[in-house]
DNA sequence: ATAACGATTAGCT
DNA sequence: GCTAATCGTTATA
């Protein structure tokens, strides 16, 4: 046991919600070698979306399997990119059991490793929590793309893995509603640690004019 | 076959 | 605050 041991896929055998506070505090490890510069680059995760699937209608598996969202329907542990706004990317780290689909969106982190292939992967970055406050920012600086989706975070062979970090305690998550989405807006599944420079922005989502809710953005913790 | 739209970002007013 | 950029996926406006 090393103080890089991945994930066990156990852990993310449960559901959406329990796995989005277990990931948080984690660390994504990817060492890329085409596309961007290759290198290896590192984050803490501070910042999560749960998605469950059939009973949950902002999550792209709510409509059934189609070839894009497959991955999610598989077993846990493994990395779902989808290609979104015809130029980024975005992953999700399966959940559930096999045949259950759900996953948790990765939407930012603090690189710790690989600083200086993260910033020649992300110039617009003006500070370091910047690098991946987002999660097409994270991926950008990850290097992750079309070719990682279904790759094993679970195994210490793969290019991009889930590693142990120091969990964070349930009074330093905090949780609101999840974004950019135009449905569901009121499910308090977006989690990150409460204070971290490299959370993204809140921004609600298309349509679903809801009323202005008095005051209330919908956050808590 | 075709059109609408999106789990976003960067840059500008 | 607003919007262009840009294309795969999904539904059929």
């Amino acid at each position: 046991m090393t103080a890089s041991s991945t994930i066990a896929r156990e852990a993310l055998s449960v559901d959406v919600v329990d796995a989005a506070h277990a990931l948080l505090g984690a660390t994504l490890i990817a060492d890329t070698a085409a596309g961007s510069p290759a290198g290896t680059v590192a984050l803490r995760l501070v910042e999560v979306e749960a998605y469950r699937g059939a009973d949950d209608p902002a999550s792209h598996s709510y409509r059934g399997r189609t070839a894009r969202n497959a991955v999610m329907f598989g077993p846990a542990g493994h990395l779902y990119v989808y290609f979104i706004y015809g130029m980024h990317y975005c992953a999700n780290v399966v959940c559930l059991a096999d045949g259950v689909p759900g996953a948790v969106l990765l939407r930012a982190g603090e690189v710790t490793e690989g600083h200086d292939l993260a910033r020649r992967r992300r110039p617009a970055a003006r500070r370091v929590a910047e690098l991946a406050s987002g999660p097409a920012r994270l991926t950008e600086v990850l290097g992750i793309g079309r070719e990682h989706n279904g790759a094993d975070l679970t195994d210490p062979r793969s290019p991009v893995r889930l590693l142990q970090g120091p969990p964070v305690p349930p009074a330093e998550i905090s949780a609101g509603p999840r974004v950019g989405i135009a449905v569901a807006q009121d499910t308090p599944w977006r989690f990150w640690v409460t204070g971290s420079p490299a959370v993204s922005a809140y921004r609600r989502g298309g349509k679903a004019t809801r009323r202005a809710e008095t005051g209330s953005n919908g956050i808590r913790g």
